[in-house]
RNA sequence: GCCCCCAUCGUCUAGUGGCCUAGGACACCACCCUUUCAAGGUGGCGGCACGGGUUCGAAUCCCGUUGGGGGUGCCA
């Protein structure tokens, strides 16, 4: 007789943002149910009122979505509400008191303490047990645990896990109030859907000899249990939403491509096949091929944004140049020309960390009619004077814009060698002679390449440039001249302000060394005033790990 | 306090008694390439927490110490 299908769940609570620690967890359900031919349970736990949104919901499946955990795929089911179950939690309880394996009692969780203390105990030492409460109101239902022997908790990442079970005390099973607790609720959910593999987030291993006392007690056979290692942040503290950048959704807005964070997850605690002497890079169907939870790491697994980056950056180099230029789209104001970035497309994508930094790499292209930098260019910066500062700067510029006012075509190759002519007088460098010609037109000193860049800008504007930029430097440094400064920013007018030219202090990713960008200019539609954050939305418990 | 987990380069990890003078990836440094910046190439820096065992032999097994972390609620 077959085995049957495994069945996996993934549980979280609802809440303003799906935290990366979530995700891992998914995934690695995801992976174990799609392999092992299994089912991936989603269920919303979502029995504590106050935190129960409807659009939270949403936003749970649509960020599981995200990662490739699809609600339409056929190993996937839900979502299923802990809420609809209540009637069984409660009768769980009710049973486990008439068959008496639960007893009421009446204490307060002052007086518990206060008791505990004057026995010297540690936790709650079964006052109740014998008195023979029956329920009402402000009674707590309380699971009489063992007092000798031991539970062990065969884990299929650590092994087993003993607890002495004098260790266990007799634990809340319903609330005051007739509620079930999440420890009940749990465990009734799980016997209800049929889970045989329960694989969640180490903070839970505490939990389980509890739980599987409760499994037993309510006559079933516990589920395999597996319990990965936390994700931390530089502390070595749990990922927690208050100080660290946890939510999924702020990743996806700054530009980071689902498939990136999804392999770099999966690289936490794990180690992807062909990575012990090659790349860590490896598509989903590697990973799921041959995730194992069995090979999971012990050890708590630093959550490190620099290696994300690095991952990021591969995967969008790698992404089909048809593909970048669509989705880099989405990151540019609406009044920015599509054809015209799609002629310097290929030159920006190398040259990427997020998807976010595209704006600032090729602002110079849509200055308005006219334009000229000003504040938050390098133009207006020490790197002007970095630029222009060589006596031979000047002169230079005269000389290109001659060359450039009579190039026959208008190719950067033409443009290059046009370049290369003028500055063979002033027996100096490409790599020097570029410097001015692109603070000049570009308005930056780092970005694409210059010739190709010039080429997509045009003659006339090119040699626009490089006269006011000339002017300027005659004007000895006289102010820049603005026909509207800030670049784009102003006159882009669409409406869509948003601002993504903060591109989050990437200082270090694209280039403008100096400036993070032009505050102003580009802006990404999609940024403007979301930015969730999950800290504003969500409340401020860090005690929301999806079970 | 009590319970539980963990411990290989800065970070993520490979490693399950000899193949390890410990491998890879990210980061960092240098050089090369080069049209700035990237990318790419080459090289470098850098680690088995400590102390005892077991064994012919230990990063690998055992014990202890130390250090981290998690849990300890009528939260989930």
């Amino acid at each position: 007789m077959a085995a049957a299908a495994p069945r996996f769940r993934f549980a979280p609570s609802p809440t303003g943002s799906f935290h990366v620690g979530g995700a891992r967890a998914a995934l690695h359900n995801w992976a174990l149910a799609r392999r092992l031919g299994g089912t991936f349970v989603l269920r919303i736990e979502d029995t504590d009122e106050a935190r129960n949104r409807p659009e939270w919901v949403d936003g749970i499946i649509e960020a599981l979505a995200w990662i490739g955990i699809s609600a339409d795929d056929p190993h996937f089911e839900g979502p299923l509400f802990q809420s609809a179950y209540s009637g069984a939690h409660v009768a769980a309880a009710e049973r486990l008191f008439a068959e008496g394996r639960a007893y009421y009692c009446d204490m307060t969780g002052e007086q518990v303490q206060e008791r505990a203390r004057e026995l010297g105990v540690s936790g709650y030492d079964g006052h109740s047990r014998e008195r023979g409460l029956g329920p009402g109101p402000g009674r707590v239902l309380r699971f009489q645990a063992p007092d000798e022997g031991t539970t062990v908790v065969r884990d299929l990442v650590r092994g087993d896990v003993s607890f002495d079970n004098s260790t266990i005390e007799d634990f809340v099973l319903l609330r005051g109030n007739g509620t079930p607790v999440f420890l009940l609720a749990n465990v009734v959910d799980d016997i209800e859907m049929r889970i045989t593999d329960v694989v969640r987030g180490e903070e839970h291993l505490p939990n389980t000899p509890k739980q599987q006392m409760l499994w037993e007690a309510l006559g079933h056979v516990p589920p395999r249990w597996a319990h990965a290692p936390v994700l931390v942040n530089e502390q070595r503290k749990k990922l927690s939403k208050r100080r660290d950048k946890v939510a999924l959704e702020q990743y996806r807005e700054e530009g980071y491509l689902a498939d990136a964070m999804v392999n770099y997850l999966m690289t936490l605690g794990w180690t992807p096949p062909g990575a012990q002497d090659g790349s860590e890079i490896a598509s989903w169907a590697e990973i799921e091929a041959a995730f194992r939870v069995e090979d999971v790491t012990h050890s708590p697994a630093f959550f490190d944004i620099k290696k994300l980056n690095a991952f990021n950056g591969e995967y969008i180099r790698r992404m089909p140049l048809p593909d970048f230029v669509e989705r880099a789209a989405a990151e540019l104001p609406d009044d920015w020309d599509r054809d015209r970035f799609a002629a310097i497309a290929p030159h920006v994508q190398q040259r990427l960390v997020t998807m976010r930094d595209v704006p600032a790499l090729v602002d110079f292209l849509f200055w308005p009619e006219g334009a000229v930098p000003g504040a938050g260019f390098d133009y207006d910066d020490p790197s002007w004077a970095k630029s222009m500062g060589p006596e031979w700067a000047a002169p230079l510029l005269d000389d290109v814009l001659g060359a450039y006012a009579a190039v026959d075509g208008w190719h950067a190759d033409e443009l290059k060698a046009a370049l290369e002519a003028v500055m063979a007088r002033y027996e100096i460098k490409l790599g020097k002679a570029q410097a001015p010609v692109r603070v000049a037109a570009t308005g930056r000193s780092v970005g694409p390449p210059l010739f190709e860049s010039l080429e997509v800008l045009g003659r006339d504007e090119t040699l626009r440039r490089l006269t006011i930029a000339r002017q300027r430097l005659a004007g000895d440094d006289g102010e820049p001249v603005r026909g509207a400064s800030a670049g784009s920013g102003e006159s882009a007018g669409s409406g869509d302000s948003a601002g993504s030219g903060e591109s989050a202090g990437n200082g270090e990713s694209a280039g403008n060394g100096e400036s993070a960008g032009n505050g102003e200019s580009a802006g990404s539609g999609e940024s403007a005033g979301a930015n969730p954050a999950g800290d504003g939305v969500s409340p401020p418990s860090d005690r929301t790990a999806p079970d």
